[in-house]
DNA sequence: ACAGGTCAAGTCGTA
DNA sequence: TACGACTTGACCTGT
């Protein structure tokens, strides 16, 4: 089984690379004109943009071939006071160079839209305004010349006290999301609400890739306290994807913090999952959910390439490995 | 220069 | 019904 690592949006290693600078909404309207506003952030987003391509370089380095990008590249999107902005008129040609360096090294390139983003809620105007921040995202991949397709992961939303009924109110959003946005979904089982199973019913009946959060399951197992039987299904809802499954991982900030994300992934959290998986699949694009980034990605390397023999790993190169 | 507070979003638990 | 906590990285304000 081919695995290759990620990280999510940000390094610790390269200076002043920051893909998320913004502004805020007070700001704005501080500078009073629109236009010189809208420019501002035009150019904030083009720092942005160009903090990822540096990022891309970055990752070159050490084959990372798997890189989340923050959902933040363009500030104050969205909002009142930007309002009928063309923005891809001034960013177009950035994207596209973001986009060039990732397909130059072959790396899958995914969002994960921010956890207000919910098609599930019972109030339209949060529906709508989900709607409009996934079109944002897809305009940003056609931008890259990216396709779209399974780019996008997000949860399942919330359970507004009822979480059946929240369950069967996604069904039925989903007659109301574009085809385009359908595409670019990808749902991910939640550490609180949405079980790995009920995600993955989901998934099945609206032929949606599901990404298993292991870190989530381990939060909120449901009634799988062990995942090994809902794998193969699970990987299933891949089989019409062009793309490898995807998995998140990561390790509990501390006892009395399960929920929080620690600073590096302890590789047991790892090892035990990649046997079982290897016999499954032939390939596996693993997201690292680490506070420390890029870092907690190379610290893994290390581990994989000193110990990683005893557990039929071969092959490192990197942040991709064959096990 | 640094610390602590604020922002942005929607949901959810507690008064 | 109203408000604070939650989450995250960055911005903002006061020292």
């Amino acid at each position: 089984m081919e695995v290759r690592l990620g990280y999510v949006a940000m390094s610790v290693h390269v200076a002043n690379a920051s893909p998320s600078k913004t502004m805020t909404a007070a700001q704005f309207d501080k500078i009073g004109d629109k236009e010189a506003g809208l420019h501002k952030l035009e150019r904030i987003a083009e720092e942005n943009i160009h903090n990822c391509i540096r990022l891309l370089y970055h990752n070159r380095a050490y084959n990372i071939k798997f890189f989340r990008l923050s959902s933040r590249l363009i500030p104050l999107v969205g909002h009142e006071y930007t309002h009928g902005w063309n923005y891809m008129d001034e960013l177009a040609p950035h994207f596209q160079k973001l986009g060039e360096v990732a397909r130059e090294d072959g790396v899958r390139i995914d969002f994960h839209p921010d956890h207000f983003v919910l098609l599930n809620s019972p109030r339209k105007q949060v529906f709508d305004t989900s709607h409009k921040v996934l079109e944002h995202h897809i305009r940003m991949l056609t931008a890259m010349s990216l396709s779209p397709k399974h780019r996008c992961v997000m949860h399942v939303g919330g359970a507004y006290s009822d979480k059946e009924k929240a369950l069967k109110r996604f069904v039925a959003n989903w007659d109301k999301v574009s085809p385009e946005v359908r595409q670019a979904i990808m749902l991910e089982n939640d550490d609180k609400v949405y079980t790995a199973r009920d995600t993955l019913m989901l998934c099945e009946t609206l032929g949606i890739p599901m990404v298993l959060d292991i870190h989530h399951h381990r939060c909120n197992p449901g009634q799988d306290a062990d995942i090994s039987s809902l794998l193969p299904r699970i990987l299933a809802t891949w089989s019409r994807s062009s793309l490898p499954p995807k998995m998140h991982i990561s390790s509990p900030r501390s006892d009395k913090n399960k929920r929080a994300h620690a600073d590096y992934i302890r590789p047991e959290e790892l090892f035990p999952f990649l046997k079982e998986m290897a016999r499954m699949t032939e390939r596996l694009d693993i997201m690292v959910e680490a506070k420390q980034k890029d870092d907690a990605v190379l610290r893994l390397m290390d581990w994989v390439k000193r110990e990683g023999e005893v557990h039929g790993i071969q092959a490192v190169n990197g942040g991709a490995f064959t096990v």
